[in-house]
DNA sequence: CGAAGAATTGATTTACATCAATTGCTGTGG
DNA sequence: CCACAGCAATTGATGTAAATCAATTCTTCG
């Protein structure tokens, strides 16, 4: 509990978190330098390209890896052989149950990925000696409850334009938090939207077409979307309230 | 952490928690005699009827809330002034979040339902100092995560016959967990099941009719239904993996 | 260039919503 | 005890949003 620190200089940390935004507001912003240096063995920084297994269903829980850069989408293998996206993590999110044997779902890069993977024994113990960390990794889990009961009502309640409205919406608010103009990179195809909103391609691109069409966004290449307004685009979602 | 305790007697808990089920096999089970005591009197033991509000959306969160008999239904209240349900509680479930200043979601009663309410600033307080209560807590909300993430499945991928008859083998599953006929007494209004399954309430009556004229489920009173068999009642709602 | 895959667009079908009527309870008052 | 609100549930008729089926068009890449 008592770590006495003060007057850490920068160096002291490991190479990697001395530039690292989790270190300056993420995750990582709430430990002790000298607890980053207990956890460095225990990590690795890592870079894949879209596409590639970062977690994968069913295996044992032996890390937790924390979002650095891309997008990495969470899907769940259904019966079918078909796998259906249950959620996307951005950087500042972090995967892994801490209280799983084994894990739940499928993460998965959706475009270049840059991240920490971090042996689960190790944070887990240090979760064990500080509260802190401990109350963040509840906090964590709390967040993605709210989250997916979010997506509970979207599914329920809202229409496909809505849907597809709304995902831009996110999409772009987590790309870039503060604009209300704002060009995104889709970091999903067609058919990973449809599948991750309980529609169709077909749908998806139908929807987009209309919003197109009805001036809110613009779409080049395909996955270039400028979306003129962010507060028209969450009026489309329904966001409000 | 160092609670000297052994060869503690019932009768050294307190009066109420000496028959609780709970105590045996559920959240109270992983707190000691000494434990019990020490929270007892920051808990009420209370019994509503059907249709109380036992947590109220927005308000400040000061308490969590143990179910003992009964269901709870969670609702979200939508800005058109409707009520969405998100979920369902039954004996053994535990309402409340750590880490939210206030309330998320309404919780009220569906049927008669008797449960303990504790201080949320009490049982805090003995998370910090034991971590197996911690944990317990930090548990109990991955398994609603884990439980919300099942219900998006449903909602993207069941059509309304397997989501209907899903919800019943639930229900059923919960009352009377080991039997494969069963009769159950329904918790919920055909309005509150079309809202909890994203469906209408003709949509439900119909299916409710369509189950029954398929010899798998019988009705009387609109509450009583009768389970002919559990397991071909989940192959109805493709529960199978 | 041509093949293969992804996305768009159009035509048709369908599951569920919506609208509408009827039935069946429950409680209240004459 | 019956009459009749008042409400939930059922059942039927119709409408509609999105799925499905079916061509194109656009992209990428060997």
């Amino acid at each position: 509990m008592a770590v006495a620190v003060q007057r850490i200089e920068n160096s002291d940390l490991p190479t990697r978190c001395r530039d690292c935004s989790s270190r300056r507001d993420g995750f990582c912003a709430g430990l002790a330098p000298a607890e980053l240096l207990r956890l460095h063995p225990y990590v690795v920084r890592k870079r894949l390209p879209a596409g590639e297994e970062v977690l994968s269903q069913g295996v044992l829980n032996t890390s937790y890896v924390h979002v650095l850069d891309g997008t990495v989408k969470l899907t769940a293998a259904l019966p079918d052989g078909t796998e259906q996206i249950v959620g996307l993590r951005f950087p500042g999110d972090f995967l892994g149950q801490r209280f799983a044997p084994d894990v739940g779902f499928t993460a998965e890069t959706a475009t270049d990925v840059e991240y920490c993977r971090v042996s689960k024994a190790a944070l887990d113990a240090l979760a064990d000696s500080n509260t802190t960390v401990a109350h963040q990794m509840h906090q964590w889990v709390a967040t993605e409850l709210q989250e997916s009961r979010e997506m509970m009502l979207t599914l329920t309640q809202r229409d496909a334009r809505q849907r597809v409205a709304g995902l831009l919406y996110r999409i772009g608010h987590r790309q870039t938090p503060c604009a209300t103009r704002t060009r995104i990179e889709l970091p999903l195809s067609r058919g990973e939207m449809a599948s991750y909103l309980g529609l169709t391609i077909e749908t998806i691109s139908r929807q987009l077409s209309a919003l197109k069409r009805d001036g809110l966004i613009a779409i080049e290449h395909k996955t270039q979307v400028t979306i003129f307004d962010m507060g028209k685009l969450a009026t489309a979602a329904a966001m409000t309230v």
